[in-house]
RNA sequence: GGGAGCAUAGCUCAGUUGGUUUAGAGCGCCUGCUCGACAAGCAGGAGGUCUGCGGUUCAAAUCCGCAUGUUCCCACCA
């Protein structure tokens, strides 16, 4: 096989991915000789389509598990999809509608008929979309929070719960979404400030002439009013008879005046209308005083015919009519602006009716305390640690958890009415059947007596259990697979879900393991435009990400998902980004045909420079692979991307290949080519989980390979103690070849051009590697000399004076200019150093270590001064 | 209303228990290169009073306080 001389990612990808499904590369098996590394993905939407978050997310898993794999662990990424109740059943409905049927001409039955088929249809495109951004997913393995055993599980674990007294029963006041025509739980409403008005309405005193005033911004509710409430220490309601009754405007109906200190004396008119119905803290005084609830709404938030007016308008129609009709009596008094928050459902979008309703729940305070505790000592870490504080404040304020939805889509709540009264809960029917006739000593009871509860449990009630659900670790919570791969190792989310998913996983992996679920967390950021803005459907100002794998690969991608993630922070996304990312992917392949470009004479024996190049690159790579192991550590997995980069790009290419690189037509020798081979090798492996496809394709090139063989399943450099010291000398050669390009540059001297290098030689010289700074440099000799060269370009490197001679080119004003002015910037420096020096406290308190490095720089800047006035002193 | 984070070059960000030069990277920008891997490239270069003020310290981009700007989370007063 020859690679191509166009680097097309196009050309590859597809057929790498293939290759490593087709030889089940990326399934993972129990093997108890290795250790296991286990991510589960977040389940996306079946509904979803794959947009710029999951790439990002899933990038960056992808390198997680490539990397584990690479370390040599048992490396099982589990793929899998969430039903999620609310946002497919929206959109089975909305598809029934268009073809004109009616959700509620459906039985549940046919309904969930429907469901399926459109789950088999459109579910799960996403996960086909993952495979062109060449995740690693043990595609064996893919689950579905909705299958039979997920369900099983989830059904398990509601009754095990109901059994331990945390699931309970009740009337509540819920977040009702009158669109999707369900309870939600908190988490579910989202807050906006919106515009609206402030009513003042006028209700009538019982027995006098007098109006209190109330101040309202929903007055359709009116209808539901059973109270009026002030505070009792507001004098100016002071005159109010204790039995006092006002009249609710246009109903006309007769209500008592409570006195609480719940109303704040400073708001509107200090007077509250209470609707115990259609508002949480109405509901808390009905509650405390006995009041009457009035539940004014229809589910779908039209007005209902409790009162008898206004039947059937919806709730913002009504609002407007009622205005009107308020203002035509008399009896609206004004009405201001007013700027307030109303929830809004996160699926919907509709305004969030409160709304009292009997629904099923779970008390969390308990389950809470371990999961707190995991985070807050660090059993779990969450990456950027700030969601710590986040996280545990939600958990020490937590709430029961609204766990029933009035939906078909989903698990149904395995809850079972008896006849006469009364409910059993059981995993199946003919166990409740059991139950029921124990319960109500009626042997005679059939299974069409029984009504199972209609309602489904909320999506998230599924997904808490997915990383042991995965593994069937709660209905077989001995079997191998659980025992093995549980706890898992990394989770990467988005701290949107820290609440819905991964607060309640916590919960859930210590409730059913007694162990934590994951040992990281990492939160990555929300991808934004390079305006800020957050990409969004609306905005339009989102690229489809497989557009951007089309054009650039999935490596370009890639890359850029990891040039600007850094873990918490939000991403900048920019085209330009994807670009770099393929760019690098050419760099690669274009390095690689350089290297197969050239010819081996096996009798050559290796020079100097190449020898010199090698030992010299070798210690850069042992260093880097130390520096990206403890990027990794920390999760700066964007570092450690940069990193890489740059050894590829700017050590390996820019100094190491041009090194090496043989005269034209010339053949270079045998040692040096197996050794740029094998720091080619080495390179692929280090580039391979960031960029998979390019390294693949060139890793199969570079030597024969088994096959079956990739450069996914070799293993990684082990970290090594870099030889520093030399790394140190090499850098002066570095900064001489620069200089010499600068001499070059400035005095208009072609590359091809051999020159002559003379050295005032010291200890700062780096004699050994001559023979790369003649290379590099295209000399033609380099000269020891004592004398300066007054005709010579000159330059500096650390204390080390060079001279270039270039004959007339001299120009004297702007060298002497330069001098001066490096000059000048050394003897600032001296003098800050030296202040500190004389300082004798400086020279008390501060650790030695700091002030020799202190005495080091002062030496070192008093050497580069004297030789940099001796320059001057040779040009005049 | 309560809380958390952030503020460093034109842009996006590093700066890992205060001391490695008078602060770094990538991209962008400027200049010069059609030299046999790559113009998706090579070489060179410019660019920052580290948001402001005050404090702690021998020493502050780094620690503390205040201010300003910004992002997010929680609660939700009709």
């Amino acid at each position: 096989m020859q690679i191509a001389d166009k680097y097309s990612p196009q050309d590859i990808e597809a057929k790498w991915y293939e290759y490593w499904v087709d030889n089940r590369l990326f399934h993972s098996e129990v093997d108890p000789e290795r250790k296991p590394y286990t991510i589960v993905i977040p389940p996306p939407n079946v509904t979803g389509m794959l947009h710029m978050g999951h790439m990002l997310n899933n990038t960056l898993q992808d390198v997680l598990v490539r990397r584990a794999r690479m370390k040599g662990l048992n490396a099982c990424w589990v793929p899998g999809m969430d039903h999620a109740s609310i946002a497919t059943e929206a959109k089975v409905v909305a598809k029934l509608k268009a073809e004109g049927i009616d959700k509620a001409s459906l039985s549940r039955e046919e309904f969930l008929r429907y469901a399926w088929e459109w789950k088999e249809k459109y579910g799960g495109v996403i996960l086909q979309q993952l495979r062109k951004l060449g995740a690693s997913c043990d595609w064996e393995r893919t689950c579905f929070t909705m299958d039979d055993a997920r369900t099983e599980s989830v059904i398990r674990v509601f009754c095990d719960l109901y059994e331990k007294g945390r699931i309970y029963r009740g009337v509540r006041m819920v977040n009702w979404d009158p669109s999707a025509k369900t309870a939600l739980s908190d988490e579910e409403v989202i807050y906006r400030e919106s515009q609206g008005k402030l009513y003042y309405l006028r209700y009538m005193v019982e027995g006098s002439d007098r109006a209190i005033i109330v101040a309202t911004t929903r007055p359709e509710t009116i209808l539901g009013d059973t109270a009026l409430c002030v505070n009792p220490d507001d004098e100016r309601y002071a005159w109010l008879p204790a039995d006092a009754r006002v009249i609710v405007p246009l109903v006309g109906r007769s209500i008592p005046v409570i006195r609480d200190s719940y109303v704040d004396i400073e708001f509107g008119t200090g007077a509250l209308k209470v609707t115990p119905a259609h508002d949480v803290n109405d509901y808390m005084l009905g509650e405390k005083y006995g009041l009457e609830t009035i539940d004014i709404f229809n589910d779908d938030g039209t007005i209902n015919d409790k009162v008898g007016m206004y039947v059937g308008v919806d709730r913002f129609e009504c609002r407007r009519i009622i205005e009107k009709d308020l203002s035509d009596a008399g009896l609206l008094e004004k009405t201001e602006a007013y700027t307030n928050n109303v929830g809004y459902s996160e699926r919907t979008g509709v305004a969030i009716e409160p709304k009292l309703s009997m629904q099923w729940f779970m008390s969390m305070k308990e389950i809470a305390e371990p999961a707190t505790r995991a985070v807050m000592e660090d059993i779990i870490r969450f990456v950027p640690e700030k969601y710590k504080n986040t996280y545990r404040h939600w958990m020490e304020n937590i709430k029961d958890w609204c766990i029933s939805r009035q939906l078909w889509w989903g698990q149904r709540i395995p809850a079972y009415y008896l006849p006469k009264g009364g409910y059993v809960v059981a995993e199946t029917a003919e166990q409740a059947l059991e139950k029921a006739r124990a319960k109500s000593g009626d042997a005679t009871l059939q299974l069409a007596d029984l009504r199972q509860d209609d309602d489904v449990l909320d999506t998230w009630f599924s997904s808490w259990l997915w990383p042991i659900s995965v593994f069937d670790g709660i209905r077989n919570p001995d079997n191998e697979e659980i025992s093995y791969y549980y706890p898992t190792n990394d989770l990467v989310t988005g701290p949107d879900i820290i609440f819905f998913w991964v607060a309640r996983m916590i919960m859930a992996g210590y409730e059913y393991r007694g162990a934590e679920p994951f040992r990281h967390v990492y939160f990555t950021g929300i991808v934004r435009d390079k305006l800020g803005r957050k990409m969004s459907k609306q905005l339009g100002n989102s690229p489809d990400p497989l557009d951007l794998i089309a054009q650039y690969g999935a490596d370009g991608m890639r890359a850029a998902m990891l040039l600007s993630s850094s873990a918490g922070n939000d991403v900048m996304f920019d085209e330009a980004l994807c670009e770099q990312g393929r760019n690098f992917g050419n760099k690669i392949w274009n390095a690689y045909r350089l290297l197969c470009g050239w010819q081996v004479d096996a009798s050559l024996a290796q020079s100097d420079c190449n020898r010199l190049a090698g030992e010299w690159f070798s210690a850069v790579l042992d260093r880097t692979v130390a520096e990206v192991e403890a990027d990794f550590e920390a999760y700066r997995i964007s570092e450690a991307f940069m990193k890489v980069y740059k050894l590829f790009w700017d050590d390996f290419s820019g100094w190491y290949l041009e090194m090496i690189k043989p005269a034209y037509q010339a053949p270079t020798d045998a040692e040096t080519m197996r050794t740029a081979k094998r720091f080619f090798d080495t390179l692929l492996r280090m580039v391979h989980p960031f960029m998979p496809f390019v390294t693949e394709e060139i890793w199969q090139d570079l030597a024969p390979r088994a096959a079956g063989e990739s450069v996914m399943t070799a293993l990684l450099p082990a970290p090594a103690e870099a030889d520093t010291a030399l790394l140190a000398r090499f850098e002066l050669a570095k900064e001489v070849v620069s200089a010499l390009r600068n001499v070059r540059k400035q005095k208009n001297l072609p590359q091809k051009e051999a020159l002559v290098l003379k050295v005032v030689a010291d200890a700062n010289y780096p004699a050994e590697y001559e023979p790369v700074i003649v290379k590099m440099g295209n000399l033609s000799a380099v000269e020891r000399v004592e004398e300066k060269d007054p005709a010579a370009a000159a330059f500096i490197v650390k204390t080390t004076q060079y001279f270039v001679p270039v004959g007339g080119l001299i120009d004297r004003e702007a060298e002497v200019k330069k001098l001066t002015a490096d000059l000048e910037y050394l003897e600032g420096f001296l003098a800050s150093v030296m202040k500190k020096l004389s300082n004798e406290r400086f020279v008390q308190s501060a650790p030695e270590k700091v002030v020799a490095n202190e005495r080091a720089k002062q030496s070192d800047a008093e050497a580069k001064i004297a030789a940099i006035k001796a320059q001057l002193e040779a040009l005049r």
